[in-house]
RNA sequence: GAGGUUAUAGCUCAGUUGGUUAGAGCACUGGUUUGUGGUGCCGGGGGUCGUGGGUUCGAGCCCCAUUAGCCUCCCCA
C-alpha cells in the first residue's frame, strides 16, 4: 500500500472550495453570455502537431506530453538515443495536454470555418496544463476562462472586453484592480522612433522593471541589451508620459509622428478609450502601460492585463489582439482578440481579501430532517419528499443515530435548519424547526414551515 | 532551467551542546443517564520524526544523497 499523494502542482477542491470556485465560474460565465459569447469546449488532449511551436521554445518544454499507447518504445533504435530526447519524443509521443485555450480555439475555428457565424464569439472555461515549476499563484493544472472574438478587426471588441472585465470584477467584489493596456504597434513605433527597430521584446523586459529599480538602472539594462546611448536618449519621452490620459495621446502622437505603425497604435489606443466611454462605462480603471509585453510573440494590436491591487498575487487576467493565429493552421488573415481570466488566481486574491459572500459558507442543504427510528421514519421520509417538491434542498439523516450525532452532522455541514420530527411532534401534528445559528426552536404548521424555508 | 528555505500526530507547530517509553493545541472518538450541535468537564486512540545511506556506544537533532512543499528569478493565469 502506497501513501496517497497529489501529482506535483495539482490540487483537490473540496466542497467548501468548490462552492467558492463555482461562484467565480458563474459570475464570469454570466457576463460572457451577457456580451453575446457562446460556449465552446475542446478536448484536454490535442495532437502535439497542433500544440508544438505555438508558444515558443519554452512553451514546447512546458507542454505535458502523453506517451503513446502500447509499446511506445518500439520504434526507438540506438541511433535515436544518441541523437537525444528531441528526436525520441517524436517517436514516443504524439499527443499532449492543452497548454491554453486560444490555440485549440484557433484549431476549432479553422476546422469549422464554414459553419461559423462570423465574427465568431466564443467563451471557454476549461483546465489547462503546464509543466511549470509550481509556486505561489502558479499551478500545473489550472482553469482559464477565455472569451475571444475572431473574424473582425473592429475595436469595439477591445472596448467590450474592457467593459466585461469591469463588470466581472465588480460582480466578484474585487474593486481594486487596474486594467492595463498596451499596443504592440505602439511598441513597434517606439523602437522605430528611437532607432532600435524590432527590439520590442528587449525594450519591454527592461522598462517593465522601472517601478522596481528606477530609470537609471533601466537605462543601464538597456545598454546591456544592445541599445545605444542615442536610442536611450530618444526614449526619454517614455519616462515623462503623464499617468492620466489627459494629454497622453497628443504626446504619443507627437513623439511617434514619424512612425506610421506607431501612429496607428496610438489611434487604436485612443479609439478604445473613446469606445469605452461611448459604452457608458463608469469610472473606467484602464491605464496605458507601455511596459506591458505579455505574449508579445503573437499579439499584434492591443495587449491587456488585469492586476489586482493590494494583494500578493498580481496578474489575474491577460489577453490581446492577434492577427494571424489561425495562419499556422492554413487560414491566414483572420484577426481575433480575446481575454483570459485565471480562476485559480482570482480565488487566491478573493481569499486573501476575504471577500467571498458569506452565503457561500452555508451548505446548499437548507434543512436536515431527523431520524428517530422506524416509528417515525415514514413521516420523516414523507416530509423530506414534500420539502424537495417545494424546491427546498433537504436531506434526512439516514441512520437511527443519537440526536447528538445527528445535530453534530448538521452543524458540521453548516445546514441552517434542523427539522425535529419525533413521536410528540407527529402526534400534535406540528413541525419543530431549530435554527442552528441562533439555537431557537419554533413549532410550525405545514404552510408556515414551507414559507419559512422558502424565505 | 538557476538559487534560497522547509519537512516531527489528520492540521499548526514545540523538541535544550546528540542520551531512556518524542510533546502541546486544534481535529477525531467515548462518556457527561430520558429527544438537541456550536461554549463546559472527564477519558481514549493516533507518529518506524519525508525517503535512502553514513558518522556514533547512542541520531528527530550531525554529514551526504533523494523526493516533495513553499519562496525568488525566468516566464506566465
Amino acid at each position: 500500500m502506497s501513501k496517497p499523494s497529489l501529482a506535483r502542482g495539482t490540487r483537490d477542491f473540496g466542497p467548501e472550495i468548490m462552492v467558492k470556485r463555482t461562484f467565480i465560474f458563474d459570475q464570469i460565465k454570466k457576463v460572457y453570455q451577457k456580451f453575446g459569447f457562446l460556449p465552446l469546449e475542446t478536448p484536454a488532449i490535442e495532437n502535439l502537431s497542433v500544440l508544438m511551436g505555438k508558444y515558443g521554445e519554452e512553451g514546447d518544454q512546458l507542454l505535458f506530453k502523453i506517451l503513446n499507447s502500447g509499446d511506445f518504445a518500439k520504434d526507438i533504435n540506438s541511433e535515436d538515443l544518441e541523437k537525444g530526447s528531441k528526436d525520441i519524443l517524436r517517436k514516443i509521443s504524439e499527443k499532449g495536454l492543452k497548454y491554453d485555450l486560444t490555440v485549440p480555439f484557433a484549431r476549432y475555428v479553422v476546422m469549422n470555418r464554414h459553419n461559423l457565424a462570423m465574427p465568431f464569439k466564443r467563451f471557454q472555461i476549461q483546465p489547462v496544463w503546464r509543466a511549470d515549476r509550481p509556486q505561489k499563484g502558479r499551478y500545473r493544472e489550472f482553469y482559464q476562462c477565455d472569451a475571444d472574438v475572431v473574424g473582425t478587426e473592429s475595436l469595439i471588441c477591445e472596448a467590450e472586453i474592457v467593459c466585461m472585465l469591469h463588470e466581472i470584477f465588480a460582480n466578484l467584489g474585487i474593486t481594486e484592480f487596474a486594467v492595463k493596456i498596451n499596443n504592440r504597434k505602439i511598441l513597434s513605433g517606439i523602437t522605430e522612433t528611437i532607432g532600435a527597430t524590432g527590439k520590442e521584446v528587449e525594450l519591454c523586459v527592461a522598462i517593465d522593471k522601472i517601478d522596481k529599480i528606477g530609470q537609471a538602472k533601466v537605462e543601464e539594462e538597456l545598454l546591456q541589451r544592445g541599445f545605444s546611448e542615442e536610442n536611450i536618449e530618444n526614449l526619454k519621452t517614455l519616462f515623462t508620459l503623464p499617468s492620466s490620459e489627459e494629454n497622453l495621446f497628443e504626446i504619443l502622437k507627437n513623439w511617434l509622428k514619424n512612425s506610421e505603425i506607431g501612429l496607428k497604435g496610438v489611434y487604436e489606443l485612443e479609439e478604445i478609450w473613446n469606445l469605452v466611454e461611448a459604452m457608458g462605462l463608469k469610472n473606467p480603471r484602464i491605464t496605458f502601460d507601455p511596459s506591458l509585453a505579455r505574449g508579445l510573440s503573437y499579439y499584434t494590436g492591443a495587449i491587456f492585463e488585469v492586476k489586482a491591487l493590494n494583494v500578493s498575487i498580481g496578474s489575474i487576467s491577460g489577453g490581446g489582439r492577434y492577427d494571424n493565429l489561425t495562419g499556422t493552421f492554413g487560414m491566414p488573415g483572420l484577426s481575433g482578440v480575446g481575454i483570459s481570466l485565471g480562476v485559480d488566481r482570482i480565488y487566491d486574491v478573493m481569499e486573501e481579501l476575504n471577500i467571498f459572500p458569506t452565503e457561500l459558507k452555508h451548505s446548499s442543504t437548507k434543512v436536515m430532517v431527523t431520524n428517530f427510528g422506524k416509528e417515525t421514519l415514514s413521516k420523516s421520509l414523507e416530509t423530506v419528499s414534500l420539502l424537495r417538491n417545494n424546491g427546498i434542498n433537504s436531506e434526512v439523516y439516514p441512520e437511527d443515530a443519537k440526536m447528538k450525532k445527528q445535530f453534530e452532522y448538521a452543524d458540521k455541514k453548516n445546514i441552517p435548519f434542523v427539522l425535529i420530527l419525533g413521536s410528540e411532534e407527529i402526534e400534535q401534528n406540528i413541525y419543530l424547526v431549530k435554527n442552528m445559528k441562533t439555537g431557537e426552536q419554533t413549532s410550525l404548521n405545514y404552510d408556515q414551515l414551507i414559507e419559512m424555508l422558502n424565505a
